[in-house]
DNA sequence: TGATAAATTGACCACCTGGTCAATAGTGCT
DNA sequence: AGCACTATTGACCAGGTGGTCAATTTATCA
């Protein structure tokens, strides 16, 4: 009775991923607002009245939809920061950029929701999330920037949230083009590979 | 008869301006499909039927809005582009951030219309206009990292549209930033010199 | 002043939105 | 089979949208 998502949390597997589905769709294609539960009941194939039964609110269905894809990025973060530990660091920021790089290859449509969500609009409890996300990052590559300091590798006066800030702004930028480049242009004339040397070369010279 | 702006154009100055007005803060305040004409209008203190006279649809008012503050923007960067020209890279960059740090003072509304329209959503002809900005930078900065590579204050043999685009980030994160701490944090914890130095360091040793 | 033309109005349109709830279908138990 | 209980449906609601256009006000000129 207290948490309501656990009518849907019964709901038959099946029966669930077609709706997670349909949502994933719907919020990756449109923004929060112009999103529309009428389009996700219809690809679900269940009646507006069901999915106002799982979820009481179109914000608490979008609350579900983000906190599954941020998971899912949390999952690919923390094993490529442990899979990488021991790496020095510009092989090791190679190795996190690549990680971005098949993720949103894997999962187009919540890197989408991900991008739409940092990147924009009005989606509910927005500045909470934000802030959520931005410790996750300073949190996340602070321990990236951290080791390097105590390494040497990095100049160890470095202003760790500015570094963390600069960072994390070439990083989300650059995987959103490349998100967008896949999504829609030739793709071949994109070199990956050297765009990530770039990135490396960057923060090793600019932070040394 | 070809071009309907007309229309607007040949509308007294005062109410002109009434109009824009009242659009700029709509458009600042909600994403395109959020925007609504009736508050347009209200705000405005015209009719529907006037608004829907002089521009005929939401699109083409929004297309008028948007070259607007783009055209206050170039004003303002070929500005300090011209004024900097003899200064070496850093000091250049410098005066760059501060003046779109100064720009975002003296014209918020237009600001949040710009990061709006670069980071969100669905606007329309949003491709295109994001293009038209890209190029836009390219030319910009690439012509201040062709200066400074002229000079040999950056390693002459720079990738360019790499180094544009990390400048480009990281420079529009930051003012996105600062201008979302102008609107509603606590502004004191700020430290704008701070960060321009933290900028310029990065991007005068990352790029030499 | 009166007639003609141009500008302005706002009630109205079809359509879509998130959300509700009485009615119906389905399930399990005796 | 009959009963009770739950899950599911979709017509329906109030409110908002961009856009229209006949009717009215305002400006122009003889």
């Amino acid at each position: 009775m207290i948490s309501n998502t656990n009518k849907f949390k019964q709901l038959a597997e099946e029966k669930q991923s077609r709706i997670v589905n349909a949502c994933i769709s719907e919020f990756a294609e449109n923004d929060y607002e112009t999103a529309s539960m009428n389009t996700v009941v219809n690809q679900a194939g269940i009646s507006k009245g069901s999915l106002f039964n799982y979820f009481q609110s179109k914000s608490i269905l979008y609350n579900h939809i983000y906190k599954l894809a941020l998971r899912e990025v949390k999952t690919y973060l923390r094993k490529v920061r442990d899979e990488t530990a021991q790496l020095p660091f510009n092989e090791r920021l190679s190795k996190i950029v690549d990680s971005g790089v098949q993720f949103i290859g894997e999962h187009p449509r919540l890197a989408r929701i991900y991008f739409r969500l940092v990147y924009s609009g009005d989606s509910p409890n927005r500045e909470k999330i934000v802030t959520e996300l931005q410790a996750m990052s300073e949190e996340y590559l602070g321990n990236i920037i951290q080791d390097a300091m105590d390494r040497n590798e990095l100049d160890p006066n470095l202003d760790k949230t500015q570094s963390v800030f600069f960072l994390d702004a070439v990083l989300n930028r650059f995987l959103k083009e490349y998100h967008e480049v896949m999504n829609q242009r030739s793709q071949d004339t994109f070199d990956k590979e050297e765009w990530i040397k770039g990135i490396t070369k960057l923060f090793t010279k600019g932070l040394s």
